[in-house]
DNA sequence: GTCATTAAGTTACTTTATGTAACTAATTTT
DNA sequence: AAAATTAGTTACATAAAGTAACTTAATGAC
């Protein structure tokens, strides 16, 4: 029996934040706009992966996709207001890892 | 490449974090200790990988394991000092679940 | 005692997610 | 024209998660 009591809300939420790589990818968008190799090279996703959660974070209205129509095209990714909401929980998960998790 | 900049404490603790059902199951013993069952059905986790998850937490020193001989025999599970230290991340998710999740 | 029940955990197997690498398309540099 | 770069896809191998039946141990009904 799933007689879950948790908010469905809560439980959306920690489903986002507990995909593989999602907590990486907003981390590293929060110094800002970047393209999908710098992301890439920066937390040592596959290009696969990486297209497709930027995709799913695109959907979740975390992450905006925008076209510079230069030569060559740039294809930045950056986050939305709702996704630089996040970013005082990524430095309570930062401020914890200092103070809990060990050295090597 | 892979010149990852990111401190391997954050990847660590986003590692522990972003893995399946760990963030539901501390949240959920954030109410006090618990026997396995009960973990189970509050939070809809099969009860092969309740097992596992609760292993590998006990061994990263985030819930300890209480076998009580009564008869029958209980055993509980609770958060560590480490485990609680988690409580104002969970509830730094709750409150940005309930500002930027949409209900339903 | 024997049998059904319950809780914790394991085992075996299926399905889904992730990792790896080769490939396409567009555009630049040489 | 050939080689290189970037974003993205496709195809396939491996790892993790889901499902369900099973083991062990102890209880209570009979």
């Amino acid at each position: 029996m799933n007689q879950s009591e948790i908010c469905p809300r809560f439980e959306k939420a920690i489903g986002i934040l507990s995909q593989r790589w999602t907590g990486l990818i907003i981390y590293q968008l929060l110094s800002g706009p970047q393209r999908n190799c710098t992301i890439k090279d920066a937390i040592g996703i596959s290009g696969r992966l990486l297209s497709e959660r930027l995709k799913d974070l695109e959907q979740e209205g975390i992450v905006t996709r925008t076209v510079y129509p230069e030569t060559p095209v740039r294809i930045e990714y950056s986050l939305t207001e709702k996704g630089y909401s996040l970013e005082p929980l990524m430095k309570n998960i930062e401020k914890w890892s200092q103070e809990w998790i060990e050295k090597e």
